[in-house]
RNA sequence: GGCGUGUUGGUCAAUCGGUUAAGACGCCUCCCUUUCACGGAGGAAUGACGGGUUCGAUUCCCGUACAUGCUACCA
């Protein structure tokens, strides 16, 4: 039987990382076997439907190089694959399930749920559920006489179709991560399977789906888990049991400090991106910062998230993407939750970074500077860039590691230079300034102007030390940059001299 | 409150009963570098707790603690 898995995301919001993950996974898996991998949009939340968030998915899984093989833009043999365009499929099973007594309609209003919770609610129980020792004391095709059912039908009475939880039952299931997993189905309430307004919930979706698409293994957050036994059971009560998918439910990634879910409002706090890539509320406008956005790779994201929870055992972290389809297997991923580490994050770019070549980097690079208002030549672009990678952790250190060499700093460290000036010094860098202005332009090169530059120490019984970082002042505007001569030969003769002498006149 | 899941250094983690308990990130020291970084060499730092099982437990079992998830006509 072929592999087939699915992501299922709900069109909400940004792409968490751990949704990414998720993906991630579900491709590495579905790659490794020949099988397919399906995006699916859960959108059956209609007051919870975000304009544009969809597109935004699909944009964020090609900028990581995660394509779908059937998708609602791609379409493909289980079309469609929007579970708002599949709405009328679900309601014949929902009946179904109500024919062979399985679930019921129900008539409560919000107002008589609350009240319930309210009723209900005892020091031992301090969320009371519609379940099993509940719902005869509420406004159901179970409690209610049938001609009152058949009424309330009749006159189109809004209702929902709940599932009738056994009272008595045990589960069990085999998750690929976990192993067995136990439940008492007595404990779990009777969940909605089809709201009041026709849609279904994401506990009928998802089965009828897994089941219509053909899905042979299903992976997704840990939190789901408590809701598994529905699930089972619905794959059992619509008769569908052989053809249920086998289970994977991932650990969670947990915030840095604290305690809990990494959320959106950890990488505001904490300052780094949790989204995949820019996201912009659409109602306050305001923009949630994107790892693509920051200067991340995307190969570096990816490699970053397959660590995150999952490792070869043996001690490998810089993976291809063919590495890690060959190599993955949902076994070895973690049962726990892993903290996220940004640091270790920013490792795995740079790691990136030193290992692309200089014409690609250049590329990437190049959209941090035109922002700046630089619009460099490609070949001076990769000299620059061959100079400071091993200094830039994010694409976007580039612009910062390496203005310098397209424009004049505007202020320099002036204080650095001043704690140890001395006429003597002001000598010597004038002397400087007029020999590399003699000098041939044809002559300009790193050894002509270190030799140049050690000539005129010895002259002026100076020692070298004490005018490097000077020059280095002068030309970068602080202490930090590749060689200093080797920025000299790159900026060029005119515009060497010429910061050496604006600097010498300001101090 | 109930139920589920989890627990090896600060973080990510290897180990599938016998190891001086790997490795990586971060941190510290030194070397290299007349800046910063890279690189190199070192260092500090770990099995939540209590019981079993066993010749022997980080590893298997049971408790306890702690953490986390769920407990919506949200996914």
């Amino acid at each position: 039987m072929k592999v087939r898995v699915r992501f299922a995301p709900s069109p909400t919001g940004g792409l968490h990382l751990g949704g990414v993950r998720t993906v991630l996974y579900n491709y590495l898996f579905a790659r490794k076997h020949g099988g397919d991998f399906v995006l699916r949009i859960e959108d059956t939340d209609q007051s919870r439907f975000v304009e544009g968030a969809e597109q935004y998915i699909i944009d964020c899984l090609n900028w990581c190089g995660l394509i779908p093989d059937e998708s609602p833009e791609k379409g493909g043999p289980f079309a469609p694959y929007r579970q708002s365009e599949r709405k009328a499929n679900y309601r014949q099973y929902a009946q179904k399930l109500i024919d062979e007594g399985h679930a019921y309609y129900a008539f409560d209003t919000t107002e008589d749920l609350e009240q319930m919770r309210i009723i209900y609610k005892t020091p031992e129980n301090t969320n009371p559920q519609y379940d099993h020792s509940l719902r005869h004391k509420m406004k159901n095709s179970l409690s209610l006489p049938e001609a009152e059912v058949a009424e309330l039908l009749k006159n189109n009475t809004p209702y929902v179709i709940r599932i009738k939880m056994p009272g008595q039952k045990h589960l069990k299931f085999t998750d690929m991560i976990r192993g067995d997993v136990f439940f008492d189905c007595s404990l779990v309430d009777d969940k909605v399977l089809l709201k009041a307004d026709g849609m279904p919930t994401y506990h009928l979706a998802v089965v009828v789906d897994d089941y219509l698409m053909n899905i042979t293994h299903a992976f997704r957050g840990e939190e789901w888990l408590p809701s598994a036994p529905v699930h089972l059971l619905l794959w059992e009560y619509l008769g569908w049991l052989d053809n249920m998918p086998q289970w994977a439910h991932l650990p969670l990634i947990l915030k840095p400090d604290g305690n809990g879910k990494l959320s959106k409002r950890d990488g505001d706090r904490l300052g780094f991106p949790v989204f995949a890539m820019n996201w912009a509320d659409i109602k306050t406008g305001e923009i949630t910062k994107g790892f693509r956005e920051i200067g991340f790779m995307p190969q570096a994201f990816v490699n970053m998230l397959a660590m995150l929870g999952w490792n070869d055992g043996t001690g490998q972290e810089l993976f291809t993407i063919e590495e890690l389809i060959e190599k993955f297997s949902i076994e070895r991923v973690h049962k726990g939750g892993a903290k996220f580490d940004f640091e270790k994050a920013k490792w795995f770019n740079h790691q990136y970074i030193q290992h692309t070549d200089n014409a690609t980097l250049a590329a990437l690079a190049l959209p941090y500077f035109e922002i700046n208002g630089i619009k460099p030549i490609a070949e001076q672009l990769e000299k620059v860039i061959a100079l400071v990678k091993e200094r830039c952790t994010l694409l976007s250190d580039f612009w910062e590691q390496s203005s310098f060499f397209f424009i004049a700093p505007i202020t320099i460290d002036e204080k650095t230079i001043n704690e140890k000036w001395s006429e003597q010094k002001k000598d010597f860098f004038i002397a400087l300034a007029n020999k590399y202005s003699n000098t041939k332009d044809h002559e300009w090169n790193l050894l002509e102007i270190e030799h140049t530059f050690n000539n005129l120490v010895q002259q002026h019984a100076i020692k070298k030390g004490d005018v490097m970082l000077p020059l280095r002042i002068m030309l970068v505007g602080g202490k930090y940059g590749p060689g200093v001569f080797n920025i000299a030969e790159l900026i060029g003769k005119q515009e060497t001299v010429a910061r050496i002498v604006n600097a010498v006149e300001k101090l």
